[in-house]
DNA sequence: AGCTTTCGCTACGACTCGTAGCGTAATGCC
DNA sequence: GGCATTACGCTACGAGTCGTAGCGAAAGCT
């Protein structure tokens, strides 16, 4: 999770338990103090474990909710329900209801918008928590493309500018309907997105 | 901008220019330093007030923020560029411009992450902020049913859910193109999301 | 055994928070 | 002009958090 080290394999290794327990209080803490009040001394006595210890594991709040936040996805899915359509429905209402959990809502935005003056910060999220969510992105457009419901397109480089479209889109869009308009990602809502997604998907590629 | 004051003619007015003062040094402050390490006493040294002052008329942090960001957006227009399509690439473009200045960023999600766990802030920046920008979509549309290119919806609970939706996929691609991929909202990506985006509005109002 | 690293614990200076108290300044009303 | 009322600047304060240092004990490897 956090830095390697190869080279030690001398000493008493970092007890694994610990992690865990401490993702779980972190993400607790989330649920009953928000991002803003939770603290890591806080956190260490819900792990049960030593304050210092969480400081030699995390450089500070921001890495840690990241990390307790990025678990959370780790549950998204993408099994083929035989259709683009009911491919993306599944998807996005799987990612609304992840987005509904209170320590979701109270953490991935406090750290996004931490990210916006720390690159490291930046660069941990996309790689724990983006890079999951766009691999669903590509698998299923390829699996699209395959059925023939989406054009094929040759060129890489015009290829990722798709792909990253797609992506900004579907996420931005749950993501503002659940965390800024303040209502409810349901299966009506995700219903009329994913219709509006498609024809703006399937359509032809001419340039105007 | 904050609470109401009409029964209250008579004793020394609030100062206007502490205000305007207070609202510009935090956006410095936000520039400078950033969300998490912006403070209230700091800001009252920078707009030359007193920290009680600053605390006189605003809640918090969060409030602050919030109305400092707010002005942000008061620059957006609409004009009349001949055609939907020309339509939504301004104002998006705009969007995007105000989204890239770092004051923006580091406020914007900030405020958004902190209104989760706190109702009166939510509405806050629903008021202050959304209003504004929910206002130009339903201009630009209501300006293309009067030219032909948008389908009229005569029920006004789905014309507002339609105007939900355009709404949380607007402004939801470009904040998370912006803030979350770390990418530039330029003319080319805004050219090909207003594409995808037109398409999938005009297309008929079939219910699969 | 001996070596190495982690762990729990305590204590610490530095910083920010939000408020109370007081004297002064600026307005409206009589 | 005088008076009541409100806002302002300033200082000081207790409370809370931060991140770190130092120590002895525990848990692995060779």
């Amino acid at each position: 999770m956090q830095s390697r080290t190869p080279a030690s394999r001398t000493g008493r290794p970092r007890s694994a338990a610990a992690d865990t327990a401490i993702l779980a209080a972190t993400r607790d803490a989330l649920v009953e103090l928000g991002w803003s009040k939770l603290t890591l001394g806080d956190v260490a006595t819900r792990a049960g474990v030593a304050k210092t210890t969480l400081y030699r594991r995390w450089a500070g709040k921001p890495e840690l909710v990241c990390d307790a936040v990025a678990e959370l996805f780790d549950e998204l899915e993408l099994p083929d329900r035989g259709s683009l359509a009911a491919d993306i429905e599944g998807v996005v209402l799987q990612f609304a209801a992840i987005l509904a959990r209170p320590e979701a809502k109270s953490g991935l935005m406090a750290v996004v918008a931490e990210s916006t003056r720390d690159d490291a910060l930046r660069e941990r999220i996309r790689a724990s928590i983006v890079e999951r969510q766009m691999r669903l992105v590509l698998e299923g457009r390829a699996r699209a493309q395959s059925r023939g419901e989406l054009p094929a397109e040759p060129d890489p480089a015009e290829s990722a500018r798709t792909v990253d479209l797609i992506f900004d889109v579907v996420a931005g869009a749950v993501v503002h309907r659940t965390l800024v308009s303040g209502k409810p990602a349901d299966e009506d809502w995700v219903h009329s997105f994913t219709r509006v997604l498609l024809l703006g998907l399937s359509g032809s590629s001419e340039q105007t």
